[in-house]
DNA sequence: CAGATTTTGCACCGATTGATCCAATATGAG
DNA sequence: CTCATATTGGATCAATCGGTGCAAAATCTG
């Protein structure tokens, strides 16, 4: 029927976010896109409609991995809450090597937040599915008898993912795996 | 001798630092500095010597004021150990309300780190020096008895630093006052 | 006042930005 | 093979970027 293409979308959407996650938004041109892609100009607005929806698509796709990966440890109920936990935070102190540094949500909220507020949106939900279910797993496990029971869930749940934002922005500073794991030592006191 | 300067310098810079943390470095344009300032292009020029030159002195600036009030916390000997930690993790609790989201540092950490090292340099020097004020304050609370001494002293101060980073990442997000409260209350557990 | 000197406003610079247009190309349907 | 259709590369767009040049304005010294 027509010219077929001749990359892959799947592929492309994953080197754009790359560069997003490394550089942020403002800071990635779209000549870096057609250099990281390896697709024209044509291509890419073709494709994606605009540097901007580019960047949606990416940045969605990230946190549906991130997330989907996130929620299976949290409701893993054959783990320990603690050690559910443990590995949550695990994942700032080794990050994958062929990762850019730090994590691409935290750096899209501190560049766009003030300023996006739809961006902002679709992160606060997904940020509070996952505060629900840690906090879930945080009262069964004070039921169960696993966890003290004076600490208040959600709070904990909360201050998990806060540490966790922490953490990827000492990995953004260059922090060394050492430090970042004595953290998760001090942090995980309370589980 | 000359014709004055008719705008005072430290006004300006601090106007042009609230620019730069509240928009980032790429996103502010010398537009917008000029606008914040009130100073025309000419004057920002003569003044200070590129727009980069104004948001390093911009920066160090930040860092200055910030670090001294932390580190006058942190050494206030007439203070219990928790009611420091305490202290210097309220800022992100209930932050000045004329101050932009969030914290400066944290936001050229996220958007610089991975390409500008002397900036990194910069803030890696400040943050090693609250760590280790942090963690002298913490042995000398150990040594005294009013601490834990099974914990890492070093560990832990760089602990209270990475949950401060998280939580001025989630006041950039708009996260709420009392969402805040709980987390450093959680966080508390440990002192 | 006169002259030296600095600041100021504004026009302007080349480079780069995100985005568009178009002709050449390549394919599947008939 | 031919036509319809979609993709591709490259030229090009107006707008904006950070930064500069210059002449008018304003002040202090003498």
């Amino acid at each position: 029927m027509a010219r077929p293409r001749t990359f892959d979308e799947d592929r492309a959407l994953d080197a754009a976010m790359r560069v997003f996650w490394t550089s942020g938004y403002e800071a990635t041109s779209t000549q870096d896109l057609c250099t990281a892609t390896g697709l024209g100009r044509s291509s890419i607005y073709n494709t994606f409609i605009s540097k901007r929806d580019l960047f949606d698509r990416a940045l969605r796709r990230y946190v549906e991995d991130f997330s989907t990966a996130q929620l299976e440890v949290i409701r893993d109920e054959s783990l320990p809450i603690r050690e559910r936990v443990r590995r949550i935070l695990w994942t700032a102190v080794e990050p994958e090597p062929e990762d850019p540094a730090g994590c691409f949500v935290i750096n899209t909220i501190v560049e766009l937040g003030p300023r996006e507020p739809d961006v902002v949106d679709l992160l606060d939900r997904d940020h509070e599915t996952k505060v629900a279910a840690l906090t879930t797993a945080i009262q069964a496990a004070q039921a169960a008898g696993d966890l003290d029971r004076e600490q208040d869930p959600a709070g904990l749940a909360t201050y998990v993912f806060t540490l966790l934002g922490g953490l990827r922005v000492a990995a953004r500073r260059g922090a060394s795996p050492e430090s970042q794991r004595l953290v998760v030592e001090a942090a995980l006191s309370n589980f």
